[in-house]
DNA sequence: AGGACTCCTTGTAAATTGCAAGTAATTATA
DNA sequence: TATAATTACTTGCAATTTACAAGGAGTCCT
């Protein structure tokens, strides 16, 4: 599982999300404020316990997220993303732009997907802009989604 | 190996290069114009012909690269991208820029990778154009690595 | 005709994954 | 305060996937 990184960029990246499961569980984290073990299980994906626990270790590991234990209580424990992390963004945007374009049943809409692609740095930063206030507004408690959330669909006004 | 595409783009994407090759054989293809089942072979990955076999079938089941005997030796096959195939240069770019800054060991130069990160459209412009001469000049037979080659490194004068 | 080259398949062992069950630590409940 | 429930894992084993080695079919070269 473990690719050997060496010196090419795209190696690098397979060494970090080149699997089965690590780019959803990022997914998950970017794009619908997941922080929970129980959260990815319950995500609808089928994964299973001892592979979400060896990724969780292995993205800890490799920098991408943070564990800590929660401090309210002390069963569960906080994944968070890094801002290494976080810095995959444009990535899943990419991949966003590429699917909304290809996929003939995707779900992403045709003006978000748009504007992905010919717009990307700034559809980027106001996603972590968003992402920001979200996380620091205990209002919104979970479930946005800001792939389908339609929010960020047209230039900023 | 497949894993069911849905809607969401993410998991879209991942059917496609979601495994340990895909995405090496898509780079050896857009970066250093491979074009044949040796090439792969020879590019010092590893991959063992079975799975190079079956995950160039699948990449051209899924409209990724196109296929054709090659007219001038009939034992050869030539693989090329399509148009869906190229249009995954973003993504690349943007695995590119993210390990270009992560990667302690990466061989990506600063300021290419810092590019990448602050014009990845008008790098992805620049490049899919350097591709395009490059193919219709026979002159440049292949090992061009449009990774390392720092001709795109500074803005376009 | 014989040999070499290219793409690809087959067989088998090794590694990885999926599934079911179980565990330890903590919290809620009777 | 015992008991049950919750959360984040771990373990064991069957099933799937991959790696490695060998071989085969079609084509080209001499």
């Amino acid at each position: 599982m473990i690719y050997e990184p060496n010196q090419c960029p795209i190696r690098f990246g397979l060494s970090v999300f080149g699997d089965r499961w690590s780019l959803l569980i990022i997914r998950d984290m970017m794009f619908r404020g997941f922080t929970r073990f129980q959260d990815f299980l319950d995500a609808g994906e089928g994964i299973s316990t001892n592979i979400l626990s060896g990724r969780l270790s292995r993205l800890e590991a490799q920098g991408i997220i943070s564990r800590q234990k929660d401090p309210s209580d002390g069963r569960q424990v906080r994944y968070d993303l890094t801002d290494k992390g976080k810095e995959l963004l444009p990535i899943l945007l990419a991949v966003i732009g590429w699917a909304g374009k290809h996929d003939p049943e995707t779900d992403v809409s045709p003006a978000f997907s748009e504007r992905v692609r010919t717009d990307i740095l700034a559809v980027c930063d106001e996603m972590l802009d968003v992402m920001e206030r979200s996380r620091s507004n205990p209002g919104s408690p979970r479930p946005i989604d800001l792939i389908h959330d339609t929010q960020i669909t047209s230039p900023r006004r």
